[in-house]
DNA sequence: GATCGTGTTTATATCGTTTACTTGGCAAAG
DNA sequence: CTTTGCCAAGTAAACGATATAAACACGATC
């Protein structure tokens, strides 16, 4: 498989002109240097030939390449789908091409997954800059600029990152009004499935949220002791929790939906007996029953957020900047209507 | 923004000697060029001064880069995602990097949606090769051969691409097996919701292999009368449906989570009174009420087989090749068990 | 002491572009 | 009829790498 690709010189050498005023003449810009003519000449025949301009070239002497980088992680998960797909667009809407990069925590034979080993790879191709969904994890804010060392202009997203532009998802408000929600709906013993409270990783707002709601309405918060949680694991914990609680946070719709079913597999209703609440309004979210009840991702915003940030840095070399943005929470039916004073499991 | 990257010259300079030097002590293969001393001299003042090689130059000059176009569509859906993680992983396994398109149906002010767009792009940044998740519509495949022009090998996966090499679903075989589980449950009124049968794309042997196997049994096929569904379409087409059939078929998950939904807010029980079986064993399934029958595709052995074909190709330029992968019928609940011989709704 | 290896480093060409910098016409101006 | 000015096209130098051929040690061989 060695077809040659054709080239600028091969355009020139079929019309005998050389291969600069090939260049000049398919060029964007450069508006009054080549006749018109000769212009129209050399369109035409390129066109014929299936002439494709080669972009690393290109990359190389212009010293950019309209490309971003888009590093994310478990692009399995529909969210992560979802985010990924609004940030094509975005770029798109600014004549910017994405190149991926996904790190995981799967094992490979090369340390590939691991983040900043993708970082140096999109930044060895040339990326213009980075787009990073950051998985709020301790000491990423550093690793990540330790790594990129101010090569390229970085903005992150999801996970509050100090000294980097970037959007951060206020979990903590966002959990602090679902719980409140639920506290309003008449539940005291609201327990939290997620990361524990009490770490400093970003991701523990969730935790933080619904720990404060609690308090500052005088009741005690619960965290179920798991780590990593997913549908298998929310399954799991679902059996298990008998009459502890009448409503539950979850760390993800996915959790919430795990959560669900096995609380009906042990014999209690959603929303009746217990009112469970998601994070991420899935797809399947709004058409399961009960419906759940979750909040919605503002994934579109996010998109546009961030590149404005990026744009901002492209350009103008701004000090970081952080822009706040908020879930909104989608009442559906697992949560439950108002709670009557006579409940069960009390 | 405009951080100078450190090149090969800036370590030559640095150490004084010439950059062909240096080229060499950092190359990986080469492998008795250089004095070992002179390697280890070179290997760490580039690791200190944070060097970073330009791939674009290098794939310049090697005209090959190690990277594989993927281009696939509608990302936000969870099954895609699944099957781009596979890649990605399949890719590595043999030191690949994957820089993705992604082709919809969205408007977008420059036509970059465009399949044909797409992977001009990616072939001008390169690409070795291109691993194209197929839509199955019509003269696809010849599009395909017609702005590819036999540039890089392709690889076709999910719907079969003549005269390319590719992995194709059986899609007739799947369905056929689906729908002769409902038959064998007892059913007899059986619907088929999705594209229609007697077109000719291959995305419509869904419908095909349902239709054969009712045939097959002496039974009517019954097409539902909708072109595009999702879940919010198999929602309101679940609520009209009434009694007309006992067991659906769908032509993925989301739809099946959308009729399972609508019919139930019309009072029609899953499975009691209908059976639902959905496509594409999304994370969802395993968890809702009643837990989807579904077909579960191979992603994995998609990933692996499509990553083998471009090998294939990429070495010894054989012959395109076609290979043909099947779905697993994972029976859960919303299918039922065998009808009782008195049925409701007969 | 001239020839021959052999092990290392340096020079140079190349890859496909873009972009100053030159050069060649050709009409208007002196 | 020479000079000036402009426009279009050609020359050549980058860009950051690899690869091949050429240069340079320096001890071994005749």
């Amino acid at each position: 498989m060695k077809r040659k690709h054709v080239t600028i010189k091969d355009i020139a050498r079929q019309l005998g002109i050389s291969y600069s005023t090939v260049s000049r003449a398919l060029s964007p810009h450069a508006s009054v240097l080549v006749k018109e003519e000769t212009r129209e000449l050399v369109r035409q025949t390129a066109a014929e030939m299936d002439y494709s301009p080669n972009l690393m070239a290109r990359g190389i002497v212009m010293g950019k390449t309209g490309t971003l980088g888009l590093l994310t992680y478990q692009i399995f998960q529909e969210a992560f789908g979802y985010q990924t797909d609004q940030i094509l667009k975005a770029a798109d809407e600014y004549d910017y091409q994405i190149m991926m990069g996904v790190a995981s925590n799967r094992i490979s034979k090369n340390p590939r997954d691991d983040q900043t080993v993708q970082i140096k790879q999109l930044v060895s191709w040339g990326v213009d800059g980075l787009l990073i969904n950051t998985r709020g994890d301790e000491g990423e804010s550093e690793r990540i600029l330790d790594v990129v060392k101010g090569r390229v202009p970085v903005v992150t997203f999801f996970y509050s990152t100090p000294n980097l532009s970037g959007i951060v998802l206020d979990q903590l408000a966002e959990y602090y009004e679902a719980t409140e929600h639920l506290i309003k709906l008449g539940h005291e013993r609201i327990g939290f499935i997620g990361s524990h409270w009490n770490d400093n990783t970003p991701l523990s707002n969730q935790g933080k949220g619904y720990g404060l709601a609690m308090r500052n309405h005088g009741l005690t918060p619960n965290y179920a002791p798991v780590s990593t949680v997913n549908a298998e694991g929310g399954y799991r914990l679902g059996k298990e929790l008998g009459d502890q609680f009448t409503a539950l946070m979850c760390r993800d719709d996915y959790t919430a939906i795990g959560v669900c079913r096995g609380l009906r597999e042990s014999g209690i209703r959603v929303p009746d007996d217990v009112a469970v609440v998601g994070y991420g309004d899935i797809d399947a979210a709004a058409y399961m029953t009960p419906a759940l009840t979750t909040l919605a991702m503002p994934y579109e915003a996010i998109a546009q957020a961030a590149m404005d940030l990026m744009l901002e840095q492209l350009e103008e070399q701004d000090t970081p900047r952080q822009v706040t943005l908020r879930s909104r929470l989608v009442v559906r039916e697992s949560c439950g209507t108002k709670k009557s004073s006579g409940r069960k499991n009390t």
